[in-house]
DNA sequence: GATAATTGGCTCACCAATGGATTAGAGAGG
DNA sequence: CCTCTCTAATCCATTGGTGAGCCAATTATC
């Protein structure tokens, strides 16, 4: 006998893992299970997948069963759930990240009907007269600049920041902040930015949308 | 038998829902048809019911029955229900967009000890003799840069974008394409990112990472 | 309008599956 | 002989599924 069986097990257990064999429900078998397929004693199944836990690479639940960590807390909406907690600071940043480069590519790829939402939507805003609906018409200007970027995935990251955005903090501190100055400010640098999308220059919609949103976080965050 | 009927039976039911089977009527057999014929306890029914709506997917009422909720579409789980058409291409042009970002905030943000994490990731890649193995501490690499930038969002947006490569194409594009020299070539790579990060040279880290970047694209997308 | 049927909400007792933990013993190797 | 690992058996705690029953709100029927 070798005298470090659970260690073999150990390793072959991580390799079936990565190798994906139980990735359809993401569920190990049951030790006892593990332990008659592979001829062994309950205890040294156990003492495997007692390595495989403290690499983390399974959890295991009395009452339930072994669960492979990957694609654990790793659906989408499970990820989704977690970025709830996200401070104001930390969208503004991925918003820096994001939309100077969502306006670039909306310069080059956006049809023209698209970019005529992004008018309409700049419009509307212009001619908004109370709070709520200027911060509508403002989040949708945005928006439709995403949409126009004909990548749905970064549309769809901005739809994540915009529900977020909705939520807690943001809101207070929006209307905290918000006056008739800056929002006169906001629809000038909104227009800046359209101007750059309909003449399709994407490195100045870049540079127009990094100027606006260096406005909204000075605005916002005080800095 | 299985200790995850009702995970399964919810999956399955948000399956049928979004293929549109009951989209007629707007409505979802009521949970005792449901358990008949599909041979289980009305108690299972309810907890795979209790799931999806707390997805948003349905909403019950008493004495009326259970609906089907194709709302606003803005709920988080919908919208990363819509990330899961996401194409290759897109989502490789957003990891251009964050990751450069990510390994630089994680050269001026990051602790010793996450950088020391970073740097096991490494070396595991670089032990590591078969491809699912490799494949796991490359993903896991990238992660805990990630988790090093001190931004939640952006490592959570990261488990999204990882979240999305798990699934459907991505796995054969990368058997197809994966080869004993790119995975050489890859650690190379890794291996400058890390000695930027360690130096922690956020502008090095960024070109760095945007040049490995640039390496995965070309190989995965071919060009 | 009154009554019955339908439907989700809830609770309870019961059982099987599962991981957690302890104990005692058999062999192997120093 | 001592130590270490594996085997074997046993009991515990938790979880999830079953089956049944009753309540509350709604809808259909007369």
């Amino acid at each position: 006998m070798a005298r470090v069986l659970a260690a073999d097990i150990a390793r072959s257990l991580r390799q079936r893992i990565d190798a994906g064999e139980w990735a359809d429900h993401g569920r190990v078998p049951p030790e006892r299970d593990l332990a008659t397929t592979l001829g062994v004693a309950r205890n040294t199944i156990r003492r495997a997948l007692d390595v495989l836990r403290e690499e983390g690479a399974i959890s295991r639940h009395i009452g339930r069963g072994t669960f492979i960590r990957a694609g654990e807390g790793q659906s989408l909406a499970e990820v989704a759930q977690r970025m709830r907690g996200s401070s104001p600071a930390d969208i503004m940043e991925i918003r820096l990240l994001l939309e100077p480069s969502a306006a670039a590519f909306a310069a080059t790829n956006a049809s023209a009907g698209e970019l005529a939402n992004v008018e309409e939507a700049h419009r509307n805003a212009l001619l908004s007269d109370d709070m709520p609906t200027f911060e509508h018409w403002d989040a949708e200007f945005h928006h439709r600049i995403f949409a126009s970027s004909r990548n749905v995935l970064l549309k769809e990251m901005h739809g994540l920041l915009r529900a977020l955005r909705s939520q807690s903090p943001w809101f207070d501190i929006k209307k905290r902040t918000f006056s008739e100055e800056r929002r006169r400010r906001y629809c000038a640098e909104h227009g800046a930015l359209l101007d750059n999308l309909l003449s399709r220059d994407p490195e100045g919609a870049r540079g127009a949308m990094a100027e606006h949103l260096a406005t909204v976080s000075a605005n916002l965050l005080g800095r």
